[in-house]
RNA sequence: CGGGAUGUAGCGUAGCCCGGUAUCGCGCCACAUUUGGGAUGUGGAGGCCGCAGGUUCGAAUCCUGCCAUCCCGACCA
């Protein structure tokens, strides 16, 4: 394996691709567009899991678990959803295999299923028609549920991370009474993963609504969380949709109020993807390797010692046992790499690949001079600090690095939007700079398609809280309200 | 699904045009010397050259078919 990776200049989504593999997060599987999430890679994902867990389990809601399987014809109740869905589903047709005369497996054909089963896309139909079993009354709501799960959506094109055929995910769906209570959930939930990328994965998001082209299928609106990558193109991180009563009319799920009156419960939905994983990496990391957000490392702090003697080991091995104890009590994780195997250089380069944010280094001079070497992963520097002390100081640090990564990400995002006025400058900074442009736009789908089919850039949200000005569309010249931000996205 | 490319040892590759049983580097194993930024030396192991046919005395190399993967587009978390 050649040591280093190909720079992020000369070739972002190569340098995307080589990261993740050498880095040791996943790998290729031996089914197309399916990946291995390997050990390291996986340790993250679990961390994200955990973080989210809690804070779903903090707003009130419970996990469940629903069937990878759908009947076909659960599909077909809601109509935008299943066009929004139909051109990438797996479809299971039978349930057998046989040997052939030739001793070749195949499947049996006998063994047809009456009715097709759709491996989840997404699991709206399979819950709602669950649900209406769930809910009589109005004092059966609200009905909090979150399901981590898999699913599958068929798509033309993959890459690792941002678009696998089988993917990672938690999806909330939630029965309310009242539509303000629903809109009031997906709210809540926007907020829950914008404070989750920014205070864990370190990534600043724009908190937003889609516009009528770009919702999701059967929702009547459609909230996002839009992130920035080093690359200049926008990321959608996570989403929170207001469903109204779409998939409650479909699947007959009603309740009675509190007047003994009949209505459709009112719906939401919440999701996000191991594409934050994708996200961690395009956001952050440089041409050395990963760089982690110390809340999301596998190993937080890696110890390598130098030494010649096998008592120059022990001496150090003692002190380490120490500051592990220490460390212990502040719940920081440390990998104290004692591997005779590999010299001290190889060790370095390796856990810069690996994004661990701090390094410490001790040699003889330092048990000596009663100090260590500190390395940051974020900054490259290094500094020989005193042994005490030390747990406080790498706590400091680890908290110090977690805000400068956010920091750094939040100036290169905040530097990367721009006002525009005129088509032409639209098209010329979408070329020469990227990031997200701020434009007025007539409010039309036919507009935000042509700009679409002229530039690849599309409207990825309507900030929240979003000013109100008048102005005239970039393309059209009608006139406008506010300013949308439009990119270049994966 | 359109366009481009690639399949040779665990990884990365040379050889292919012009047919003669496979090159180099990394990694791996053993021993020795090493250890403050990817160690060095010596010796060694490892190959249905993507799969199936065909041409030929002989195929990694030429021909046909298939399969797979990657990259670029249209579609998407």
């Amino acid at each position: 394996m050649s040591r280093s990776i190909i720079s992020k200049d000369e070739d972002y989504s190569q340098w995307f691709n080589e990261l993740v593999i050498k880095s040791d997060l996943a790998e290729h599987s031996a089914v197309r567009g399916c990946m291995v999430i390997k050990p390291y890679g996986y340790s993250i994902w679990e961390k994200m899991q955990a973080a989210l867990d809690q804070m779903f389990k903090d707003t009130g809601h419970s996990n469940a678990y629903f069937p990878l399987f759908i009947p076909k014809s659960f599909f077909s109740k809601e109509a935008s959803h299943v066009e929004g869905f139909a051109k990438e589903c797996a479809v299971v047709t039978h349930y057998r295999l046989k040997n052939d005369a030739d001793g070749q497996i195949v499947v049996d054909e006998d063994a047809k299923l009456e009715e097709e089963l759709i491996v989840r896309p997404t699991s709206e139909t399979i819950i709602w028609n669950t649900y209406r079993g769930w809910i009589q009354s109005y004092r059966d709501l609200p009905l909090l549920i979150n399901q981590w799960a898999n699913v599958v959506r068929w798509e033309m094109r993959t890459r690792l991370f941002l678009r696998t055929t089988e993917f990672l995910w938690q999806e909330g769906h939630t029965a309310h009474a009242t539509a303000e209570e629903a809109i009031a959930e997906t709210e809540q939930m926007l907020n829950v993963y914008a404070d989750f990328a920014e205070n864990w994965l370190a990534l600043p998001v724009i908190k937003g609504r889609k516009t009528a082209n770009e919702r999701f299928a059967g929702a009547l609106d459609t909230f996002c969380i839009e992130a920035l990558m080093q690359d200049g193109k926008a990321l959608q991180a996570g989403t929170s949709h207001f469903l109204g009563q779409n998939f409650a009319k479909a699947f007959d799920v009603k309740f009675s109020d509190k007047e003994n009156k009949l209505d459709y419960v009112w719906a939401t939905s919440w999701g996000v993807s191991t594409r934050l994983m994708g996200a961690l990496v395009m956001a952050h990391s440089d041409d050395a390797g990963l760089v982690l957000p110390p809340k999301l490392a596998p190993i937080q702090v890696v110890v390598v010692p130098i030494y010649k003697h096998q008592e120059e080991l022990d001496n150090i091995s003692a002190f380490v046992k120490e500051l592990t104890k220490e460390l212990r009590k502040k719940s920081i994780s440390l990998k104290f790499d004692n591997r005779d195997t590999q010299r001290p250089g190889f060790k370095f380069a390796e856990y810069e690949l690996k994004g661990v944010p701090l390094r410490v280094a001790i040699g003889s001079r330092d048990m000596q001079n009663r100090t260590v070497e500190l390395a940051r992963r974020d900054t490259k520097t290094k500094e020989t600090v005193p042994q005490q002390g030390l747990a406080e100081r790498i706590e400091a640090l680890l908290e110090e690095i977690q805000q400068n990564i956010y920091q750094k990400a939040l100036k290169f995002r905040d530097e990367n939007i721009t006002l525009v006025d005129t088509y032409e400058e639209f098209k010329r900074l979408l070329d020469e700079k990227g990031g997200f442009l701020s434009a007025h736009w007539d409010g039309t789908s036919e507009t935000e398609q042509r700009i679409k089919e002229e530039t690849k850039a599309t409207i990825r949200c309507i900030p929240l809280n979003n000013p109100q000005e008048e102005g005239r569309c970039i393309l059209t010249g009608k006139p406008s309200v506010q300013r949308v931000l439009f990119a270049r996205a994966y």
